[in-house]
DNA sequence: TTTTATTTTTGAACAGTGCTCAATACATTT
DNA sequence: AAATGTATTGAGCACTGTTCAAAAATAAAA
């Protein structure tokens, strides 16, 4: 079992190569724009390599797909500390707006990018888990009073599509029809707008 | 001087059928998997042809993308009728869901492709008048009490946002993690949280 | 009408894309 | 040492946006 064992590590170790260099390339050049050439070319590989240890690009992009949930759950994770459930709302607005600022490209593959997620794959599943989560919390906020009388799953659709809109709006540059505001101005000023109708609903 | 203004209509009419053909294939296969070929193909012409009329793939996303915002701002035109001006914002949500969900291609090309929207061509310029619009009519809620000391440049932002949110999760398919939900019923009872909030602020 | 000039159209070519697969090189087992 | 199994290669396929010399079509001049 021993060099099967070694056998299946070095195939591991083969496989985070390949996705360190996509990671990479495709930080530098976004999802869209990094091609297999590239990432072989990075890691010293030819292209057909990439293919032994990745079904096709698609695979690749559900990788970092989950990874990037990783990272956006790694920030929420810090919420637990927050004890109000609406302070701990408004700061998981914020986490996501530092998230897509931080990593436009993370953010463009989760939530923008033209590829069939797959319920199968863990990258949604974390997704949902993100999405209960933040339920969660509305929740715990309508046992406070507030949000009354609202469906809890559109409400949750709600608050995701208003902080989504934020930041999908950046990621694709469309916020430049507002002219003499800065992208930071825009969405945490527009944030800071939402979360003021929040309060008061 | 009449030859050379037949030259003119001809080139015109060149310029409208291929725009005519691109259209059909985008709308086919969406934006991003229409190529240049394609387009050649549809109206059997060779593909080189295409770059005496239009510069490159760039200038027809413009011709199209002017294109949506043209549809889209005949729709909020029939909003003239509409005296209440907090009726008209909650119909101006409602006409981009809408849209949306019948341009899908378009709204992806509107506010999604990856695609320098340059403030020059006359596609910005119909974005910014549609946005005078809506800041129009946030100022007249403001004159009636409502939104309260809230910044009008920012409120504008929010709203475009939270829409854009509510429409851009759709385009994308990033709505199936609400499970046992349409994209029908998420939309628009989202969008309805999104008012009752609205109409509390 | 014929010749010259201009405008329009073509399709091959370039460098790129995702991806496949026979051939090759390497590792392990017999 | 030979045979088996695993990993790697790079040429090749059909595609992409774009360019450009050559050809065809049209218009102007002789």
């Amino acid at each position: 079992m021993s060099i099967a064992e070694r056998k299946q590590k070095e195939k591991q170790e083969m496989s985070k190569l390949i996705l360190d260099g996509a990671r990479k390339i495709f930080l530098e050049k976004g999802y869209e724009h990094t091609s297999m050439r590239n990432i072989a070319n990075e890691i010293n590989y030819s292209p057909g390599s990439l293919y032994f240890y990745y079904k096709d690009k698609s695979e690749i992009f559900h990788e970092l797909h989950e990874e990037g949930f990783h990272i956006l759950m790694g920030r929420l994770k810090v919420l637990a500390k927050v004890a109000d459930p609406f302070e701990r709302l408004k700061a998981i607005g914020l986490i996501f707006i530092d998230f897509a600022q931080d990593h436009r490209d993370y953010y463009n593959l989760m939530f923008i990018v033209d590829e069939r997620v797959q319920p199968a794959k863990p990258g949604f599943q974390i997704a949902q888990v993100a999405i209960s989560y933040l339920a969660g919390v509305l929740e715990e906020c309508q046992a406070k009073g507030r949000f009354k009388g609202m469906d809890l799953e559109y409400l949750t659709f709600m608050f995701l599509s208003s902080v989504h809109g934020i930041c999908a709006l950046f990621c694709k540059d469309r916020t430049s029809s507002f002219i003499n505001k800065t992208n930071e101005e825009l969405m945490l000023n527009g944030y800071d707008c939402f979360l003021a109708l929040l309060e008061r609903g």
